[in-house]
DNA sequence: CGTCCACAGGAATGACGGGCGG
DNA sequence: CCGCCCGTCATTCCTGTGGACG
C-alpha cells in the first residue's frame, strides 16, 4: 500500500545492510504490544497495592477481587501481568502453586468464551459450544475444588461483556467462595470504561469492586522516559533521535496519555525507516507511520467483518456523505440482491449500523427531523481506497461461491 | 398544542449447529 | 442414534420519542 520505492531496489539494500549488521533495530520484540518491560516506570503505586491486595493468596485465603481502571494504554494490562508474573516466581521458589487465568472479553468475544479460556487455563477441557454456560462454571468450580487450586484470574476489557452477562458470570464469578469447598478463586477485572460501574448490577458491584486501582493516563513528559527507555533496548545506537521518540510521545500523548500507541508509533517509524534502508530514523518516518497505524486498524476491522455488515458499510460508501437509516437499508438492500444475497431486515440493519458505529467505521449520530421524523445521521469514515482494494478482493470469493 | 413521521431499540421467538446423556 | 438443551444470529412485533407541521 504505502512505499514508493521499487520493490526490488530496496531488497537489495534491505538484505545487504542486514548480511553488514547495519540494522536499526538491536531487539524489535521491545517494542512488540504484548512485551513487558522490567520495570514499569511511574506505576509503582499501581504495582504495590495491587500486591499488597493480592498478598492474602500466599497464605491461602482469598483476596479482595479487584478492579482495575484506565484508559487505553495506561498500563494496567502490563501491570497485572507483571505482577502476576511476579507472584508465581514468588510461589514456585517457595514450592507452593497458584494458577492463573486470563482473558480478553473483547477478543474471546462472548461470555461462553471467557469461560472456555478460564478452563482452559486451568486445564479443564470445555467444548466451544452446546454447553450452558451454568454447566461451563459448575464444571470450573468442581475442577478449582477438586484439585483445591488458588487461582487468580484476570478478566480484561471486561466492559465488553454483554449487558446481560454482568447479572451472571460476575455475580456467580466474584460469589466463587459460595460455590467452591476448597481451593479459591479472585477476580481482576481490567476496565477501560470509567462508566462501567453504572451499568453494574448493585449486588455484583459491591462484591467485584471490593477494592480498586486507578491508572492515570500518562502524560507526555512520562511518555517521553517510557519511550527512551524503550528505544534504548529495541534500537541500536544513534539510529533514534531523542527528538524522534519525543515526536512520539507527543503525538500519542495529544490524546490521552496512550503508552502503546506511542509505542507502536516508534516501532512503525522504524519499520518504515528500515523499508527506506534510512541509517536513522528521522521525523517523517514517524509521521508516515502515523498515517499507516490509522489506515491498518480501519483495513483489518473492515477486512474482518461478516460480510453483511461489509455489504451495510458499502452501502453507506455508496450514498452522499450524508445519509439515514431508510435510504442505507434502501442501498443495502439493492447491493445484496445484486450477488443473490437474501438481505437482512431493516432492524437487524440498524442494529449493524449501531455496531459500526461503536467501530468506529461509521459516524452515526440520532437526529431528529421534527415533522419529518427521526433518523441516524450517518457519515462513513472509511477511505475509499480502502474500501475498494477490500470489495474487489471480495468480490472474487463472491464469484466462486455463486458459481 | 396536539399530531405524526421515521425511525430507535427492547422483548419474544425461531432456525441452526453443536454437545450431552442415554 | 435420538431427543433434549444450549448459545448465536436473525426475524417479528412492539412501544418509545423529539420536534416541525398543521
Amino acid at each position: 500500500m504505502m512505499p514508493p520505492i521499487k520493490v526490488g531496489d530496496s531488497l537489495d539494500i534491505i538484505l545487504s545492510n542486514a548480511l553488514s549488521g547495519k540494522t536499526l533495530f538491536k531487539d524489535r520484540s521491545a517494542l512488540r504490544s504484548d512485551y513487558i518491560p522490567n520495570n514499569l516506570p511511574y506505576r509503582n503505586d499501581q504495582i504495590t497495592s495491587i500486591a499488597q491486595i493480592l498478598s492474602p493468596i500466599l497464605q491461602n485465603s482469598k483476596p479482595s477481587n479487584l478492579l482495575l481502571y484506565g484508559k487505553t494504554g495506561s498500563g494496567k494490562t502490563a501491570v497485572a501481568k507483571y505482577v502476576l508474573e511476579k507472584f508465581q516466581q514468588a510461589t514456585i521458589k517457595h514450592d507452593k502453586q497458584i494458577s492463573l487465568a486470563y482473558s480478553n472479553a473483547r477478543l474471546a468475544g462472548s461470555e461462553y468464551r471467557v469461560l472456555v479460556d478460564l478452563g482452559q487455563s486451568l486445564n479443564l477441557k470445555i467444548p466451544f459450544t452446546g454447553l450452558p454456560l451454568s454447566e461451563v462454571l459448575q464444571r470450573i468450580f468442581n475442577h478449582i475444588s477438586q484439585f483445591n487450586l488458588k487461582t487468580i484470574f484476570v478478566l480484561d476489557e471486561i466492559d465488553f461483556l454483554g449487558k446481560h452477562s454482568y447479572d451472571d458470570i460476575l455475580y456467580s464469578l466474584t460469589r466463587s467462595n459460595e460455590h467452591l469447598g476448597s481451593g479459591l478463586l479472585a477476580l481482576i477485572g481490567i476496565s477501560n470504561d470509567l462508566n462501567f460501574k453504572t451499568f453494574l448490577d448493585p449486588r455484583v458491584l459491591s462484591s467485584l469492586d471490593e477494592e480498586e486501582v486507578l491508572f492515570p493516563p500518562y502524560t507526555v513528559e512520562q511518555l517521553r522516559d517510557i519511550l527512551s527507555e524503550r528505544v534504548s533496548l529495541a534500537f541500536n545506537k544513534d539510529t533514534v533521535r531523542t527528538s524522534i521518540s519525543n515526536l512520539c510521545a507527543a503525538l500519542a500523548g495529544s490524546e490521552h496519555g496512550d503508552a502503546r500507541r506511542a509505542i507502536d508509533l516508534l516501532r512503525v517509524a522504524g519499520e518504515v525507516a528500515e523499508r527506506e534502508a534510512a541509517t536513522t530514523v528521522e521525523d517523517r518516518h514517524v509521521r508516515i507511520a502515523s498515517q499507516k497505524i490509522d489506515q491498518d486498524r480501519i483495513f483489518n476491522a473492515v477486512k474482518t467483518l461478516p460480510l453483511h455488515e461489509k455489504v451495510v458499510l458499502a452501502s453507506v460508501s455508496l450514498l452522499p456523505s450524508i445519509s439515514t437509516t431508510g435510504q442505507v437499508f434502501d442501498k443495502y438492500q439493492n447491493l445484496a440482491r445484486g450477488i443473490s444475497l437474501d438481505p437482512l431486515t431493516q432492524r437487524r440493519v440498524s442494529a449493524l449500523l449501531s455496531e459500526l458505529d461503536v467501530q468506529g467505521l461509521i459516524n452515526a449520530n440520532i437526529i431528529n427531523h421534527g415533522r419529518h421524523g427521526r433518523t441516524k445521521r450517518i457519515t462513513c469514515l472509511v477511505p475509499k481506497d480502502i474500501l475498494d482494494e477490500i470489495f474487489s478482493q471480495n468480490s472474487q470469493e463472491l464469484h466462486l461461491l455463486h458459481s
